[in-house]
DNA sequence: TTCCTTATTGCAACTATTTGCAATAACATA
DNA sequence: TATGTTATTGCAAATAGTTGCAATAAGGAA
């Protein structure tokens, strides 16, 4: 659990504190390497901190994305999934088959100019969901 | 509520029924005009027809964007929100204030192409939300 | 108009997520 | 190291959304 020792620093400089159950969530969510449910993220985090509670995941999970430690996304179910805050990018995903695939925000990145110079707003977010059919699913139709 | 009669041949050739349910359901976003939330949805359908539940209203909502026939969108507050499916758009929302404004799909076009050119999918939704600071916010920072 | 099929609804029970509040513990300071 | 401040947690209760199933009713066919 020596990566969340990384996340400390992060949070007192903003006048937070690192406590056990941020370290196991943070550990938990930073080994996965993919989007994780809350409930997934209780489950695990149980296993090495027992006593954790699930609205202790939820406001936690919601206090690290406002802090850009993790990042939350829509993937089309309706529930939020979570995943460390690493390189920007969005993603791709099936609306038949599921089947996902990841974009660089470098792609988007003209997009995201125009858009500001169009609207005068200054993009913060990048971690978008485009839904659509598969190659493979695009046959079938 | 006449306005629902020129939705119920879209479900009929689906092999679908139009009920009551759905037509007050589809009364009420039609006229709205902006996006609404599912118990903003339910209060509302409910003076026009009391004996509708909040179970029916969230499984039309869903059935209706299924259908193409209203769009659901995620604001940022976790929620889904629903409106009538008609022109193509996406929305731009500030995180500090909350203000939206909406940018046509025309916009996003070409991205939209360049991103079924590299990935092989074909992208079927356009209903997405960007997040970032509005020009008045963009001064407190 | 009446009948029949089956899509749709309402109910009740369940799962997911949020919120208020008092108890706890992180960590800056002395 | 001991102390005080207050950020954070856990609990319980509330709200939001989902699901299985039997009863109902839309609408095509007779
Ligand atoms: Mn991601
Ligand atoms: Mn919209
Ligand atoms: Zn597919
Ligand atoms: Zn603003």
């Amino acid at each position: 659990m020596t990566c969340s020792a990384d996340y400390a620093p992060q949070l007192r400089a903003r006048g937070y504190r690192m406590t056990p159950q941020r370290m196991v969530i943070l550990h938990v969510i930073h080994h996965s390497g993919k989007h994780l449910s809350p409930s997934v993220i209780y489950e695990k985090a149980r296993k090495e901190l027992p006593g954790i509670t699930e609205t202790t995941v939820y406001r936690t999970l919601e206090f690290l994305a406002q802090n850009g430690l993790v990042r939350s996304a829509h993937m089309g179910n309706g529930h939020l999934v979570y995943e460390i805050a690493g390189h920007e990018h969005h993603h791709l995903k099936c609306r038949i088959c599921g089947s996902e695939m990841e974009v660089e925000h470098s792609l988007l990145a003209k997009l995201y100019h125009q858009l500001e110079t169009a609207s005068g707003y200054q993009l913060t977010d990048s971690h978008l969901t485009f839904f659509g059919l598969c190659p493979n699913c695009q046959k079938g139709e």
